[in-house]
RNA sequence: CGAGUAAGCCAGGCAGCCGCGGGAAGAAGACCGCAAGGUGCUUCUCGAGGAAAGUCCGAGCUCCGCAGGGCAGGGUGCUGGGUAACGCCCAGUGAGGGUGACCUUAAGGCCAGUGCCACAGAAAAUAUACCGCCCGGCACUAAAAUGCCGGGUAAGGAUGCAACGGUGCGGUAAGAGCGCACCAGGGGCCGGGAGACCGGCCCGCUAGGUAAACCCCACCCGGAGCAAGACCAAAUAGGAGGGGGAUGAGGUUGCCCGCCGACUCCUCGGGUUAGGUCGCUUGAGAUACCAGGCAACUGGUAUCCGAGAUAGAUGGCUGCUGCUUCUCCGGUUUGUAUAAACCGGGAAGAACAGAACUCGGCUUAUGCGUUUGCUCGGUUC
RNA sequence: CGGGGCGUAGCGCAGUUUGGUAGCGCACUUGGUUUGGGACCAAGGGGUCGUAGGUUCGAAUCCUAUCGCCCCGA
């Protein structure tokens, strides 16, 4: 199983998984985003995504969600394993582009030291 | 060419790479979970909309101790048809609007009852009606005017959205459908039409408006909703206190009757992983042709299977290309010129919006997208 | 999926039942009072009644559609 689990995404799905990571976790924040992480004691990472209605319609969530999904999976490649995500989208993520999504996420991810080359420092 | 009007259609295209969800077949017997179950590998295949939206109506489906009667409550409201049904659609009628194509229309009933009609005005609905007009009598007087009393009138009266039909002629003491002509309405008869209604003739019959005021009439409506509901697994609890109950708890909007017939209500405490599978997509289905019908629509034949998520799939990136626009750049042609057309380059733009049980409608949002018919105006031949 | 409420002056609210004048408090402007300010007194300005249609002679009020915000229940 986790050499499958290294490619694909994985998610948080049950409420008690995201109650653990916003209660243990630490947090980082940008202009779009805040992102939560707390370790998971796994071989992989997960994410979960909470946007919030009053950012916009379905069209602009999903689309947001869309972006960041795929944003993240570029810069996971690059992350230390073994952590759990919660990605929450902010008012001015609407606007955003795949490729400001992939800049601000891994800046997000220097920032909390989340990187690979960091953790072997 | 310009302006308008109606009915449609599309929702840029192609290719590559990386992903996501469903289905089928195959292989393998791996992984997660206490379990029910699920994940994973390979190949093939499918994967948002005209509004998927708002949730305003109508149904299917499912459950509720088959839903019976009355009242209450709610809805609809010209006629005929279509439909599973509708508050929807089609065809017509009446009434409005527009030069016209065409559009709009909650359009039953205030001679069943009740209410309301501010201000103004004599009066806003039983006109014993105020002023006025006319006649008679009396008082005063030369006469008239004036005053009082009795009677006749509803023509005139600074109003108002609206004044107990309107205009004109006759008639009269003054007047009045009192008589006549035309107009508006009402009633009756005849004719046409399936009907709403239309046409003609006769009768002086003349009745304010408002039911998107209460209401009356006709017709319709049991309630809830896929978190409906069914099955399976695991776990917890079978608690304490108080109240009610075969003199009727509770049951499904409110009340009564009928029906079913034994548990139930409140407070405190405990539990609640929103567990898994089904429901879940073949349907009032799509496309094409034929037939019936003015049409909505219906019938027949053939072919096809076209999303089923559940922290919620249908995405991201790149390249080429079609379309539109430009205080941009270069060139060609026409032109005195402003400028126009074409070609190449550059830049920008391409909306509204995401299935959540499924259909039929309605409503709203939307691109200086696009096709066709028709109308009006201008110009040329 | 189902239900309820609100939208009126810059702000917070009446008025909607039973249709005819849109009002109250704070705030604002001007004047007075005070040496000056506050408080107080007097006068005044300011409202497409969320939007669009309709009914009516007349609509904040009645009807229909629509937009936005808020709150419940399953």
């Amino acid at each position: 199983m986790p050499e499958a689990a290294e490619m694909a995404l994985n998610r948080l799905k049950k409420s008690w998984e995201f109650k653990r990571v916003y209660r243990y976790g630490r947090t980082v924040v940008s202009r779009n985003i805040v992102l939560y992480y707390c370790p998971n004691g796994l071989a992989y990472n997960r994410i979960g995504f909470s946007i919030s209605k009053k950012v916009g319609k379905s069209v602009v969530r999903n689309r947001i969600r869309r972006i960041y999904r795929e944003a993240f999976m570029v810069v996971e490649k690059q992350l230390s394993k073994g952590y759990d995500f919660i990605l929450i989208a902010r008012k001015p993520a609407v606007d955003v582009s795949f490729h400001e999504a992939c800049k601000e996420l891994y800046n997000l991810c220097r920032k909390g030291q989340l990187l690979l080359k960091q953790k072997q420092k």
